[in-house]
RNA sequence: GGUCCCAUCGUCUAGCGGUCUAGGAUACUGGCCUCUCACGCCAGAGACACGGGUUCGAGUCCCGUUGGGACUACCA
C-alpha cells in the first residue's frame, strides 16, 4: 500500500548561539513611587550579574515620568539600597524628567512620518467608550476615532501611536523563548499626554534606545507591553535589543508580592540583622539555578550567572530560606567585620560602649547560635550590660542554698588562675567540681551560667568567661554567692 | 471577557527521551553530640496537576483540560 505520508523536509533547528559583538549594557529602571522592593532588587541583580558577567555595564535610571507619584525620598531609598546590596552602576542615575527634549525630539521624527497622531478624545468620553465597548463584549482597545481626522496639535491633544492593523510581533524573549502577538490585538497607545509628558511606553522605548542598551531584563509583567515597544523601534528605525523578561516573585497566596505580604523593603532587612549577601544569595536563587549550589560568593555569582539558567515559572517567596542563609553567613563571617555591623543594633538597645575587639571576641561565641544581627545584639546583653539582672524563674531554680559550697570553692581557684582562657577554666571545673567535690559538671554548670549571665541560655560557659574575663567573672559569682545566701536566710 | 505567560516534594529547585523505584536545599519529624540553647552529623516523611497523543521508551516532545499568574490607563 502506499504510503501517502508527505515526507516534509523538518527544518534543522540551528541553536545558533548569538555572540553579540557590540558591548553589553544593561540597565534597571525603577520608578520612585516607593521603596526598592524585593522583586526590583532581583531585578536589578539579574540585570547586574548579566552585565558583570559579561564585562559590559549596568545603568541605572530613573523612571519619573509620574510626576505625581514619584518623590526625591524613594530615589534616595532606592539608591540607598542599590549601595547596601553592592549593586554598582556605571552610569546615572539618569532621570526622565530630564531627558523630555529627547522624548521631544523622536516624538516629532513619529509625528512626521506618519506613525503618530494627534487625538482629541477626552479621557471622560474614552471611559465611556471603553464601558459600552465591554458592555457589547467587545475588546476596550481604543476604537481609532482620531487616528485618520488629521488633527494638529491642540492643548488638550494627546499624541497616539499608529498601530499596524495588521501582521504578527514576535518577542523574541531570552528566557521565555518566542512570543507571538496579532497586532490587531495592540491599540494606539499614547505617547504624549495632553499635559505634555510623555508615558512610559513611549519613553523606556527612547530611553533604551539612546542609551544603547543592549539587552532589557525586566519582570515578566513587561511582556504585554513588549510587542507595542518592538512596533516603536520599528517605526523609529531604531535595531532592537534582546529581551528578558524574568517571572514574578509571588507572595503566599501566590499573588503578586505586595506590602500586605509582610516585609517586602529591601532596606527592612537591613534594620531586622539580614546581611546583604543573605538577600544576594536568597534573590539570585529565586527563579536562577546552577545545579544543585545554593550558596555563591559574589564572584561566582558574576562567573556562572546566565539567563539560560533563569526558570519559567514564577516563585513563592519564602522567608525561612532567606533566615536559613543569614544564619549560614552570620557563622561564616568573619567576627571583626561583624562588629561594625552590629554597632547599630547594640547602640539601639542601649548598651554602653565597648572595646571593639572585646565585641568581636563576644561574637564568636555567638555566631552559632544567631540567625540575624538584631537576635545577636540581644543575646549580647550579659557581655555589654556591667550589671546584670537575674530572670527570675532561673534564679529560684538554679541559684540555690547547696550551691553556696561549690561556688565559693570556685571563687577561690578562679581568684588563683593564671590563666583565665578556655581549657584552664576547664581544667579548674575538673579539679573542683569532679574530682574534690565529686560532683558532675552539670550539676554546676546551670547554676553557674545563671551567675554569669543571669538567663538559662547562653553561649558554652567557658567561652563566656573567658569573653568576660577574670574581674567580671569573679565579681559576678560573689555577687550569685550573695544571693543565694539571702535566699537561705530567708 | 480578551491577550500573554506558567505548571516536579509545603516552599526554592536539579532534570535538557532511557542512567528517575525522580536528586539537592529549606521547613517539618526522630536520633546522635552535649554544661543550657544553638551549631553540626545521621535518618525519616514529602512531588512529576489531569487526559490524550508521538516514541521501542516521556517528568522530559505535541495537543487538550484544569489550575495559577500577568497585562488589559493620558501608571510604571
Amino acid at each position: 500500500m502506499l504510503c501517502h505520508r508527505v515526507l516534509s523536509l523538518p527544518f534543522m533547528s540551528i541553536n545558533r548561539r548569538i555572540w553579540i559583538m557590540e558591548p553589553v549594557i544593561t540597565r534597571f529602571a525603577p520608578s520612585p513611587t516607593g521603596y526598592l522592593h524585593i522583586g526590583g532588587a532581583r531585578t536589578a541583580l539579574f540585570n547586574w550579574l548579566f552585565a558583570r558577567h559579561h564585562s559590559g555595564s549596568f545603568i541605572l535610571r530613573i523612571e519619573d515620568t509620574d510626576q505625581v507619584r514619584s518623590t526625591d525620598q524613594s530615589v534616595k531609598a532606592i539608591l540607598d539600597a542599590m549601595e547596601w546590596l553592592g549593586m554598582d552602576w556605571d552610569a546615572g542615575p539618569y532621570y526622565q524628567k530630564e531627558r523630555f527634549d529627547l522624548y521631544e525630539d523622536h516624538l516629532q521624527k513619529l509625528l512626521n512620518s506618519g506613525h503618530a497622531y494627534y487625538c482629541d478624545c477626552s479621557p471622560e468620553d474614552l471611559d465611556a467608550r471603553r464601558k459600552a465597548a465591554m458592555a457589547e463584549g467587545r475588546k476596550p482597545k481604543y476604537d481609532g476615532r482620531c487616528r485618520d481626522r488629521g488633527f494638529g496639535p491642540g492643548s488638550h491633544r494627546v499624541v497616539r501611536f499608529r498601530c499596524p492593523h495588521g501582521g504578527t510581533t514576535v518577542v523574541n524573549d531570552l528566557i521565555k523563548g518566542p512570543i507571538f502577538f496579532d497586532n490587531a490585538e495592540l491599540d494606539d497607545l499614547v505617547l504624549r499626554r495632553s499635559d505634555g509628558i510623555p508615558t512610559y511606553n513611549f519613553a523606556v522605548v527612547v530611553d533604551d534606545i539612546t542609551m544603547n542598551i543592549s539587552h532589557v531584563i525586566r519582570g515578566d509583567d513587561h511582556v504585554n507591553n513588549t510587542p507595542r515597544q518592538i512596533l516603536l523601534y520599528r517605526a523609529l528605525g531604531e535595531p532592537l535589543p534582546s529581551f528578558g523578561h524574568v517571572p514574578m516573585i509571588l507572595g503566599p497566596d501566590r499573588a503578586r508580592m505586595s506590602k500586605r505580604h509582610g516585609a517586602t523593603s529591601v532596606m527592612a532587612y537591613r534594620e531586622m540583622g539580614y546581611l546583604p549577601q543573605s538577600l544576594i544569595n536568597y534573590l539570585v536563587r529565586l527563579g536562577w539555578s546552577h545545579g544543585d549550589q545554593e550558596i555563591f560568593t559574589l564572584q561566582e555569582l558574576v562567573e556562572k550567572f546566565s539567563l539560560e539558567s533563569v526558570g519559567k515559572s514564577a516563585s513563592v517567596y519564602n522567608p525561612e530560606k532567606l533566615l536559613w542563609l543569614n544564619a549560614h553567613y552570620i557563622k561564616e563571617s568573619d567576627p571583626e567585620q561583624l562588629v561594625p555591623l552590629l554597632k547599630p543594633f547594640l547602640e539601639s538597645l542601649g548598651y554602653p560602649p565597648k572595646d571593639p575587639h572585646y565585641i568581636a571576641r563576644a561574637v564568636r561565641t555567638l555566631q552559632q547560635r544567631s540567625k540575624t544581627l538584631v537576635e545577636m545584639a540581644e543575646s549580647m546583653n550579659f557581655y555589654m550590660l556591667d550589671e546584670i539582672t537575674y530572670d527570675e524563674g532561673a534564679a529560684k531554680k538554679f541559684l540555690k542554698p547547696g550551691m553556696v559550697d561549690p561556688f565559693q570553692r570556685l571563687v577561690e581557684a578562679l581568684e588563683k588562675a593564671e590563666n583565665f582562657d578556655e581549657p584552664a577554666l576547664e581544667k579548674i571545673f575538673e579539679r573542683v567540681i569532679v574530682a574534690e567535690l565529686n560532683m558532675k559538671f552539670g550539676k554546676v554548670a546551670q547554676p553557674v551560667r545563671v551567675a554569669l549571665t543571669g538567663g538559662t541560655v547562653s553561649p558554652g560557659l567557658f567561652e563566656v568567661m573567658a569573653v568576660l574575663g577574670k574581674n567580671i567573672v569573679l565579681k559576678r559569682m560573689r555577687k550569685a554567692l550573695a544571693y543565694m545566701q539571702q535566699e537561705g536566710e530567708n
